[in-house]
DNA sequence: TTTGTTGCAAAACGTTTGCAGCCTC
DNA sequence: GAGGCTGCAAACGTTTTGCAACAAA
């Protein structure tokens, strides 16, 4: 049984994560290994946009595992909607748990480059109401480009 | 003077387009040469998104330039946002000019990747007059996951 | 026992860079 | 004439792949 995830973030328990994993990795017939729940894991105890080499690195403390398996798993996360992927820059991916939090709205500045996320009930609503003749949509991802406060200072004086 | 960007695909001349871009050019003291211009004038008659590939080879055909060049006049149509950039898939960038075509906001299938755009005039506003304390917003994306009625219909059975 | 998964290293891929020659300004 | 821009090819950094060993089912 699939279990609802909800606005606040403490409301989702790693359990449950798990659950959502586990449910998907038999539907697909694929293998409950050590090194997947060690990297759900992992990106459970992090907050914010990671990557796969930042992941990789941080896996060296508690369960060592190969690059190769944390794409790999990174994947199937993706699969089953336990992470969200986005690509900002144009030089790597960078993820996000899709558990205990559905703030996928970001505030990209053209200048420096900085992304920061923001919410906004009333705007997500509208979204994700939004209904389609032929497609289905599940989530969600919005950017906003912009100049952040120091970035339009800065160039107000050019 | 700028021209004001408008809504109609046809409204939007390829002269003020230029105009646009000359005046870009002058102001960052960047050489107006005819690689530049070649290179938008083949955007102008492209519709849809593009790769810099797929540009490069369609400038085989009237103004031959290195891949360097596409790369190096994407980078400054980017900056003065004549096209905008989109990351959707993890292989390469795609670009879609932005004159003349204000609708960014796409519908992503995630079972076969097609992507398809949309416009909602409703949508477009709730997003573009959204205020931010320390962010000056000048456009957006918007990219929808879901599953497009063709994908739907097939993992039905499985 | 079967076969999906792992780690490793090499390969692949789009994009960036260095450099000599060219052409705006 | 000075120096930004070009084409070319090599380099780069992230992601994918091939393969032998391993382990989940």
């Amino acid at each position: 049984m699939l279990v609802t995830l909800k606005t606040m973030k403490e409301e989702v328990s790693f359990e449950s994560v798990k659950e959502i994993f586990t449910e998907y990795l038999i539907k697909q017939k694929h293998r409950k290994t050590p090194e997947r729940y060690a990297i759900l894991e992992r990106i459970n105890a992090f907050d914010g946009h990671f990557n796969a080499e930042v992941l990789y690195n941080l896996m060296q403390k508690d369960y060592r595992v190969s690059l190769a398996t944390v794409y790999n798993t990174l994947e199937l996360l993706l699969n089953c909607k336990l992470i969200i992927k986005h690509q900002i820059n144009g030089q790597y991916a960078q993820y996000e748990k899709m558990f205990g939090n559905n703030t996928h709205n970001h505030l990209i500045c053209t200048n420096c480059g900085k992304v920061k996320e923001f919410s906004d009930k009333q705007l997500r609503i509208s979204i994700q109401t939004r209904k389609f003749a032929h497609f289905y949509s599940s989530h969600y991802s919005l950017y906003l480009y912009g100049l952040c406060n120091k970035c339009k200072a800065l160039l107000k004086n050019s």
